[in-house]
RNA sequence: GGCUCCAUGGUCAAGCGGUUAAGACACCGCCCUUUCACGGCGGUUACAGGAGUUCGAACCUCCUUGGAGUCACCA
């Protein structure tokens, strides 16, 4: 499910929960050509790990069931003619052929883009032949007529009066020559059948939506209030795409960001509580939910802040639900079932951002090899190549004296020696944890490192660092 | 191109005619840990431009500029 799609569904599932209103799920399944298999399960299990429970859905069942369009097809053609009859719609004819040459007798003279608009050829076909060609199974769609003139205009609950010019709206097609509606039908006939109060959607359907409105006003039919909502951006120019591959919610789980944590920071991509407040539970996020909050301006997606919220859930978790969301990522590493992943976690979950980040973080203690010298570089603890050199040397014996190897003993020895031999104990710390990682960031300090790898592997690296110095 | 919409730091954003223009992320610095992080403290950075209305405009109006959406037998 791709972010954008979840967020409006998100404010759909706040704004219900917050007035005490039903939240349903409907399956808008009705281009066949766009059919993928096991897409509905998906849309199934990301609103459950978001923690959107549906109360009228597909496989929840309803009053206004069926809630899946395909299984639909009969009630929409019975709206479809008799909106026909009230003068709304029509049956058309026209060929693709013929349409493809309608857009080019319309198409610039100095070659540069020009848009069609269908001519409302077949609105003046007479009953008689309409009635012929139908009986003959001649195929047709049905377009909604638009008036040549006049306006149009609603009140968005975020954008305020949007008023639009018939002329500027085409007879879009309603039903489609394989007899199923298009969205432009589909989601006014449902919307009206099921009671839809609400119309949260995103602002792409902005100047559309006067279309809609004048099915509603044909049927005589009380239209819905509209909570259009800004884009969800990549960057300035472009909205987030799922060409990208990058913008489904699977991605960022795959990814290890936590439901809750993508939950929260998408609410808070185009709403604000009007406080404070960045990190919100679910609980809290219903309270504060309020259309009024929305922006009207399109927001770019950025990943970064999303990291840094997912860190405070991460902390959040107890010692043992964090271990278990992290033992995938330790399979994927190179420590897979060489070490203590509990030990691991401990030190981790207050460093890592992501779960992902995991692997790379620890690969190290199964991968050393040659690294710069630069890294010895520290000004502020006065350590460099040289400084390293000397502290490694002395810091050696000291380490191969280390009996009964723990936490403890690494940190009480060394300690120890830190005050007899003339180097400062960071100069030592930070050359040992270097020497011993070949890192500059590393899960823990030279302690745990000393630890983690064991006594005899220390003392190797140790050596074999100091080698080349 | 027509139509619709949008415009506060790099990003998310508060602000609703009188503010030293919040807060968060990122970035930088300091402190803590004589090691990596976490954490704490602090700093740099914004009302797109121009007219108008008003005693007073980030807030209201208009224009300009910039950006987005839309113009399908997709949703």
């Amino acid at each position: 499910m791709h972010i954008g799609n979840l967020r409006t569904a998100l404010y759909c599932y706040l704004y219900a929960r917050r007035h005490k209103g039903i939240f349903i799920l409907r399956i808008e399944d009705t281009d066949q050509e766009r059919f993928v298999p096991g897409a509905t399960e998906i849309i199934y299990q990301t609103l459950q790990e978001c923690g959107m429970t549906h109360e009228e859905g597909p496989d929840t069942g309803g009053k206004y069931g069926p809630y899946v369009q395909s299984q639909r097809k009969d009630i929409y053609l019975r709206y479809a003619k008799r909106l026909v009859q009230l003068g709304g719609a029509y049956y058309c004819f026209c060929s693709k052929e013929r349409l493809e040459t309608l857009a080019e007798e319309q198409s610039g003279a100095n070659g540069e883009k020009t848009y069609k608009k269908y001519d409302k050829h077949c609105l003046h076909l007479p009953k008689e032949e309409i009635k012929r060609r139908l009986a003959a199974g001649e195929p047709y769609v049905i377009r909604q007529n638009i008036p040549l003139s006049g306006t149009s205009s609603y009140t968005d609950l975020v954008f305020g009066e949007i008023s639009v010019d018939f002329s500027d709206i085409e007879d879009n097609i309603l039903i489609k020559s394989d007899g199923l509606p298009t969205y432009n039908f589909a989601n006014v006939v449902d919307d009206h059948l099921m009671k839809i109060s609400h119309v949260f959607r995103g602002s792409e359907y902005l100047s559309s939506t006067p279309k809609y409105n004048l099915i509603y006003d044909t049927f005589k039919w009380e239209r819905p209030q509209y909570i259009h909502l800004p884009l969800i951006m990549r960057d300035a120019q472009h909205k987030l795409s799922k060409r990208h591959g990058d913008a489904n919610f699977d991605d960022f789980i795959k990814k290890g960001y936590l439901p809750e944590a993508i939950v929260n920071y998408i609410a808070l991509l185009g709403w604000s509580p009007g406080d404070n407040r960045e990190k919100l539970s679910f609980a809290e996020l219903i309270a504060a939910f309020d259309i009024a909050g929305i922006s009207k301006s399109g927001s770019i997606f950025d990943e970064p802040k999303l990291r840094w919220l997912n860190a405070q859930y991460l902390k959040e978790l107890s010692p043992e639900e964090f271990n278990r969301r992290a033992i995938p990522f330790y399979e994927q590493s190179k420590v897979k079932n060489k070490y203590d992943y509990a030990k691991l976690s401990a030190l981790l979950q207050s460093r890592a951002e992501i779960l992902s980040d995991i692997p790379d973080a620890v690969d190290f203690l199964e991968e050393f090899g040659d690294f710069d010298n630069a890294l010895y570089l520290n000004q502020k603890q006065k350590v460099d190549a040289a400084v390293a050199k000397a502290a490694l040397t002395a810091l050696i014996p000291a380490v191969e004296a280390i009996s009964d190897w723990s936490l403890t003993t690494i940190h009480d020895s060394v300690s120890a020696f830190a005050e007899t031999s003339g180097f400062k104990k960071g100069q030592l710390l930070w050359s040992a944890r270097i020497a011993v990682t070949g890192r500059a960031s590393t899960p823990g300090g030279a302690f745990e490192m000393f630890d983690l790898l064991g006594k005899p592997e220390t003392l190797r690296r140790l050596k074999y660092s100091l080698e080349r110095l």
